[in-house]
DNA sequence: CCTACCGATCGGTAGG
DNA sequence: CCTACCGATCGGTAGG
């Protein structure tokens, strides 16, 4: 009942031009205000939907991680476990990141940085999607080990750390320097670390 | 002229403060009548220091990358060039993030990702910073393989960029997850990236 | 789902 | 360096 079933659609407009604000001023920076007046409907009736902020950030993260999980973890599973997955994996994030999905790179970047040292469940929302992240690379990073694709003694929470450290880095200095050279050092560390070879990025 | 002699402790004490507050909050988060009640002056009292809210955050800016100086960078310098002082420089950086010498942790990580989507100066001031620490590291990297301590097709840019993902996550990932462990992962990575014993931290 | 409003807080200023 | 104030905007509510 909750939610107005006949507004979904407009309910998810909402919230998708929500998270784009967001991924550039952060889920405080985004205001009620605002987000009606760029959407052309009063404060008052969008507020309804969500009853207040908090519950119109956690909406905005969820509705996030569904691009997110569209995007990037979802055409990676049309693999098959092993190396290539992982590459995978690591390549979505990054064309994800750099063809700016969001306006202002990887909205779970912005605000992780944003509620890092805030509590409150905002803040737990965010931690949780992280760490369903996290344990996904590993879980790949894992399979392609179990089949014999990566050094026995390969630990998954390590390598899954680096790879998403380099993706993270690529982002965050791709944004503040206007630097697209961060997407390929990100590959190039990353390839190096799973030892694939070069074959889609060469062409020139 | 500009800024009153008198008053410079009193300046400083404001803007450390202000730092502090930055690094959990964001610089736009950083409100002066906040800031002012915090300290137990008049806002237009603090507001008088700086003449405006950027000017404030400017300043902000530029007390930490003193501070940043003296607990990261300074240090290192006392270390010979070469590899040594490429790992002195990463663990110096882990150690200020992880005693939250900023209580946020790293204050340039924060204000980073807030301002990496917008323009002007204080992302500008933001950037700059970014840069001239990225440099330092490359140059650091650099020196350390003409000096035969790293392998000769060492590239330092790669290299620096690798070095800081690992450090700018361990510090994301610690604040988000409460997880130390974040750390020690970096500190592994770095490591194993420059080919440096396992020395001062395997006492246990 | 709208208009009109609430108290709180924002950056900034007047006046002393 | 203070008190007192400015207009703008915030999240949220009343009333229809």
């Amino acid at each position: 009942m909750v939610g107005r079933p006949r507004d979904e659609r407009t309910r998810n407009t909402i919230l998708r031009r929500a998270a784009d604000i967001a991924s550039k001023d952060g889920l405080e920076g985004l205001s009620i205000g605002r987000l009606a007046a760029d959407l052309g409907v009063s404060k008052s009736g969008l507020f309804g939907y969500f009853g207040s902020k908090e519950e119109l950030q956690l909406a905005t993260i969820r509705i996030a991680a569904g691009v997110y999980l569209d995007e990037v973890v979802q055409p990676a599973l049309e693999v098959p476990p092993g190396v290539k997955r992982v590459w995978r994996l690591c390549d979505n994030w990054l064309s994800y990141s750099e063809r700016r999905v969001f306006p202002g790179g990887c909205f779970f970047f912005t605000v992780g940085a944003e509620f890092d040292a805030r509590p409150g469940r905002v803040r737990d929302a965010v931690a949780a999607a992280g760490l369903e992240w996290s344990r996904l690379v590993a879980r790949t990073v894992g399979d392609a080990r179990r089949l014999g694709e990566l050094a026995e003694d390969t630990e998954p929470d390590q390598l899954a750390f680096e790879l998403i450290s380099f993706m993270e880095t690529a982002n965050a200095l791709s944004l503040l320097h206007d630097d697209p050279a961060a997407y390929r050092r990100a590959r190039t560390a990353i390839r190096a670390r799973l030892g694939v070879a070069d074959s889609a990025a060469r062409p020139s």
